[in-house]
DNA sequence: AATGAATGAGGGTTCATTCAT
DNA sequence: TATGAATGAACCCTCATTCAT
């Protein structure tokens, strides 16, 4: 019985431990998204990140081998996101302007979720060697995926005859114009935004936009 | 006589030197915003700008005092073309969606332009100081006409009713994120891109969106 | 009589961990000479040589209180080494030029015999406060004795006269120059090279270097 | 006239620049190689190059790439003085032995020269990835020449027949020492150095070591 | 007893900016 | 005028050392 106890607590201490080191790599990642996006990659010091953790410059060692890969691993949780969005949204069981808005409204949502899933959109160029490419060639399927649902939509008539790249570089550049703005603890939701916004953008493609009335969002609008 | 010669010969060489200076200031200009753009200012070395425009790195202060001003003449710039833009877009004699359409084409159409004018929108948090109050509140009120664009538009039933707020975000982030991707030199000219974007952004908002068909920019459609 | 199994017990199980600590210890002296005479005594971590022991590297200061002090004792043993060498040498019943063939043949021999011993001789500079000026003047006392040897063999005609300094730093030299390229497992044992170094070296000093003849050591001499 | 004065003028200036750029680089090695040497690579701080040289530290970085070139800089300096050595050496017109003695004493008056020319033989492990290998290699060349002498000398039967490797191995370990105790000003000029060590060491290897006497050079022998 | 975590000090390097020429 | 030279500040990163567990 003793034994047992003490194992138990043996038991208990180790994932006590590992489980805090989780929580202070989430806390890392989520500050770190957030000051690149704010002050860019190269505008953000190790001090920064640190002294927003409460932790000193060479702690933040433990956790990440260095700054280069801190914001690899950003990209990475971003881009896990993203794929997962446009994964769920290729699967609906449904038509292609529909499967093109579940796709968008995952995406939207993903990017108000967290910091560490939306905010270093804007520093690829900050990336260099084969992590670079890698992130690169991910970020390129992941359009071409929305570019393909938006060629279904126009082959099955859902969407509207268009040029599927602009169409898509349109909804996926709004949206990611959604982490430069949106801050939680707003009048609305990231759920509310994804909604709101997913519909406006896809009712621009839609072969019959009237699928898609926006009143229901209205505000402030007399 | 001779002293008007010498002094016409100086006039012809004095015009000539400003001339000259003015050239070297564009180009520095749009050196450094397509290189602010690519790289993020703090990103951007001095010595970068100086060696792509094959001068020394002092030699740039004689056109800039500094690269904190530098970077918020290119937001002049850059607000000048935008506010131009708007400012046409309100003036057109036409109902409340078209004003719209017109705006962000102009806008768009802007950013395609020249590096100068576009290239920085993503660098408002490396100003400080007065310098970023001032374009902050530039940005803000350049928005804001927008938001007033489509409140009329709704007003005078040209646009769907919906959340303006959301709605100038949707359309100016989709045309912001056109300095990411556009280069020129590519298969559409700028303007192409403008009118493409604009018309599928605006169909989105746009009470009767049968106005705006999108036929005519297919491309690989089928 | 239980206290007295207790004690056995205790006296079976702590020489055990006695010893054993003393293996970890040379262990550790050995490692951290090879790494010092490798990379230096700056240029290796305690990360280094923790690694190398299997250990981490908190559990390194278990066994030395500190960098420094590892360093310090690392000259003790190689002084230690080559003091043995010298006195033993001195105390030969033989004349003057075979003592100091001896002396330099033990020394050369302690040298090749361990790591410890042997690889530290260029980081005096690394030393710093009294440890360093007692490393200093032990290894000055040993240069001296040398020298002495020498003097004292000019004395009974069987060293030429020469300059004592210059003839210490000459063999003196060369035999510390062994620590760089003699690595055990050669073709060469360690008696071996000491043999061969230390008549070669005399031999020059020697007043009848006939007495020295180098061909039982010739190879690939054709 | 006037016209040529001024360009003379131009022309004097210049020069002056880059004399004075060539001084203080020469400057930088000579306290660099002499740090280097005391306090090992990794022990020494460009701070305390450019507080010996009286500049800041990123003054360096005009006439250095950075801390790594720095050293191989200095590797080159000194396999050019010692390869310099053992080609003169190699040319002289006399027997194997003599040419022997006088590469030697090339090579040991050259480490006695400056500190640059001598003072990081002991700092080949510091260097990394293809400068290592280059350094290594032309290292290596050096000491094999110096076996080919031998080899030559036992061949013409000037040399006593031995093991060239230990015979080069003592010889230039004793002069490779030299850098480690001599400092210019001392009551021995480098060649007077050079001239005893190097007649000392090859007396060693000498078929007839009476050529070498040591007598003209005894100090303090009584 | 042994280690993960943390840190203060310091090192190499870059860069915006100034100044003498 | 235009530039080579120089620097203070700051940045990323390493490391010897300590401490709680």
């Amino acid at each position: 019985m003793a034994r047992m106890a003490i194992k138990n607590q043996g038991n208990a201490v180790f994932p006590d431990r590992a489980a805090q080191r989780e929580l202070k790599l989430e806390a890392l990642y989520e500050h770190a998204a957030s000051a690149f996006n704010e002050k860019g990659f190269h505008g953000t010091s190790l001090d920064d990140i640190a002294a927003a953790l409460g932790v000193s410059k060479p702690a933040l060692y433990r956790y990440v081998p260095n700054k280069q890969a801190l914001l690899y691993r950003l990209h990475c949780i971003s881009l896990d996101a993203a794929e997962a969005a446009v994964t769920e949204g290729e699967a609906s069981p449904t038509d292609g302007v529909e499967r093109l808005r579940i796709a968008l409204y995952l995406y939207i949502r993903s990017l108000t979720a967290s910091s560490s899933a939306c905010l270093v959109l804007m520093e690829e160029g900050a990336m260099t060697g084969a992590a670079a490419a890698e992130i690169l060639s991910r970020r390129r399927a992941f359009e071409g995926r929305f570019r393909t649902l938006v060629s279904a939509g126009i082959r099955d008539g859902s969407v509207a005859p268009c040029d599927p790249k602009f169409a898509v570089f349109s909804i996926l550049g709004a949206g990611n114009w959604v982490s430069r703005w949106y801050r939680p603890g707003g009048t609305r939701s990231g759920e509310d935004v994804a909604r709101i916004m997913s519909r406006q953008l896809v009712r621009g493609l839609a072969a019959d936009p009237s699928r898609y009335h926006l009143d229901g969002d209205v505000r402030h609008a007399s």
